[in-house]
DNA sequence: ACAAAAGTGTTTGGAATACACCCATGC
DNA sequence: GCATGGGTGTATTCCAAACACTTTTGT
């Protein structure tokens, strides 16, 4: 980290960053974090936390770094979204990104206040402003594969509470697919499916209130198995 | 390419890589394309064919140039399989890999003369050797990936000759998934999905000769879009 | 009163699964 | 003649899709 200090290498070499598509769904809609950039290049542009990879660390491990310095957010990321290394990517000079994913419960979403001058908000997925870099690649890329994930992975239950109720849930895969299902279907599919578990309801019965369901890992698995045969 | 020249930098950087995961259909088997390794380290051990990324190239680029150089291949790869970066993945310092997958028809598989010391050769991908670096690692992303994109994409197809048969096919899906699958299911399936053609049988019609299928692109979107709705 | 949100059940069609036999070829 | 590989059909089961009404709460 001293200034003066120079790195020499025998053949070109190029910058090496990281950045975080972070999700976060508030119950009601899938949300993703940028930060407004305090710097040029793309000053006062939204773009997703990052920053240079050092040389103790892995990928993993800078853009966990990265996001808990520059958001409070102290979370692993789940999966690589991809490296991008277009050759007009940063105005400043060549620089490589990986982007990875990840996702946090709606009892996460807490923002430490602001050290640096970046200022740091959740936007809806499907209400996203303009992006700096190539993040819309990286932004296309992300949502190409949190669908991936949603076929594949218990992903949609690391995005909310432990426990959560259908319609709650319904309206996250609606966020993520872009598609509105089918009300009695949905429920029906996933409660037939032995991946949800209801919850003993608490205390007073309303009569229409909505249930409260969990995850069920043992079910999910079963589950995957037998879907995941034939091509 | 000057030895004397030297990069000065103000920040450390890492060394940039790139592997490729050459995958070839022989009609029978699923191979992968390995090269043993001439120089330390990992002297005489088998690895995905790669090299360093230069300054006027994006990973893509690298990556079709390098395996182009090392086996006279020339196809652009399909997809990336992710980025590697273990500190201590290679004994001479620090580097990152991005690994790719590229997928070669069988008409594809000439090797050309080995003009550099490395020997080339296409592996079964059930019967693989030791590999060198961290490309265990790549190797077990890329079956994966490659089982997602059998079920996602029209991949089978880059993988066959325009025409093939249907015995043929299912051999190369019991490769990819490691599952025997019931052979009139699997016909009746692909049948009826309207993602393939028959071809019009030449000439002498041998009573149980293999009918020869081709890939129907129109079909497979319209079997997507069916296939593709909730999670 | 009315709109909004959540609960619930039935029917139908299509796809996945399981399963057996015939024909031709090569050894 | 036997093993191998390839073609074909049927019955069942399960899942997906389509579809309407009731209850409660809040305005």
């Amino acid at each position: 980290m001293d200034n003066k200090k120079k790195y020499e290498y025998d053949y070109w070499r190029p910058a090496m960053t990281v950045d975080n598509v972070v999700l976060n769904f508030d119950g009601n809609q899938l949300r993703m974090l940028l930060i407004r950039r305090g710097d040029e290049p793309f000053k006062d542009q939204w773009a997703f936390p990052g920053g240079f990879l050092e040389e103790n660390e892995t990928l993993e491990e800078a853009a966990q770094r990265e996001l808990k310095e520059e958001t409070g957010i102290n979370k692993a990321p789940f999966i690589q979204i991809g490296t991008f290394s277009r050759l007009d990517r940063d105005p400043r000079g060549r620089t490589i990104s990986t982007a990875f994913l990840t996702l946090t419960k709606p009892s996460e979403n807490i923002l430490k206040a602001q050290d640096d001058a970046a200022e740091a908000c959740w936007f809806p997925v499907h209400n996203m402003p303009a992006l700096a870099f190539d993040h819309e690649d990286i932004l296309r890329k992300a949502k190409f594969i949190l669908q991936v994930l949603f076929h594949t992975t218990p992903v949609p239950y690391q995005l909310m509470n432990n426990i959560f109720t259908l319609p709650e849930m319904q309206r996250l895969f609606s966020d993520v697919f872009e598609h509105e299902f089918d009300r009695r279907n949905f429920q029906k599919k996933f409660i037939s499916s032995g991946i949800l578990s209801p919850v003993a309801n608490d205390n007073k019965e309303r009569p229409n209130a909505p249930i409260y369901y969990r995850f069920n890992n043992g079910g999910f698995y079963t589950y995957q198995k037998k879907k995941f045969n034939i091509g």
